[in-house]
DNA sequence: GCCAACGTTGGC
DNA sequence: GCCAACGTTGGC
């Protein structure tokens, strides 16, 4: 099983949205960067990840999520009226995918990103989110960067 | 609102 | 294939 971290902007969608969607689930849809969907594209059910708030008065990790379905073609973006539409995605060859995620809990508090950066010559150092310059909105977590975070709750 | 960092686009 | 221009992300 492997970990990752899944950024959202609460403004759009956040931790509480999805608590109160009725299944307790969503589509992670609109992801349009490459790199990101390769990554997606690797996550298998059961795959557990943290859940980030960004550009927010707070960015930080917020909840843990668990991946119940894995990559299928994200058919937003065949969608004209939809924000994300991408004309060169093609529903015979689709270029974009998605996974659906359910909420695992919620976190006690959050772990914010500069709580995280203290932690930066320890566990968390090599830790993707914390790159400089990073704008991924899907990163994988290393199992030791997983307890070590879980831990500081 | 600022701006650094990064990805994408498109001319050549 | 190079690279300048542009758009986006996201912390501050």
């Amino acid at each position: 099983m492997k970990y990752w971290l899944l950024k959202s902007e609460p403004g759009s969608y956040s931790i509480d949205d999805l608590a109160a969607e009725k299944k307790k689930r969503t589509s992670w849809d609109g992801v349009r960067n490459y790199q990101a969907r390769n990554l997606m594209r690797e996550m298998k059910n059961g795959d557990l990840c943290f859940f980030y708030h960004s550009s927010c008065p707070k960015p930080g990790i917020v909840g843990i999520v668990k991946v119940v379905r894995q990559a299928y073609p994200d058919h937003t973006a065949f969608d004209p009226d939809d924000h994300h539409y991408d004309p060169k995605s093609d529903p015979e060859d689709p270029r974009w995918f998605m996974v659906d995620v359910r909420i695992v809990r919620k976190l006690a508090r959050i772990i914010s990103l500069r709580e995280l950066r203290e932690h930066g010559t320890g566990a968390l150092s090599e830790m993707v989110l914390l790159r400089r310059g990073n704008r991924l909105s899907v990163t994988p977590v290393t199992k030791k960067q997983w307890n070590c975070i879980t831990s500081l709750e």
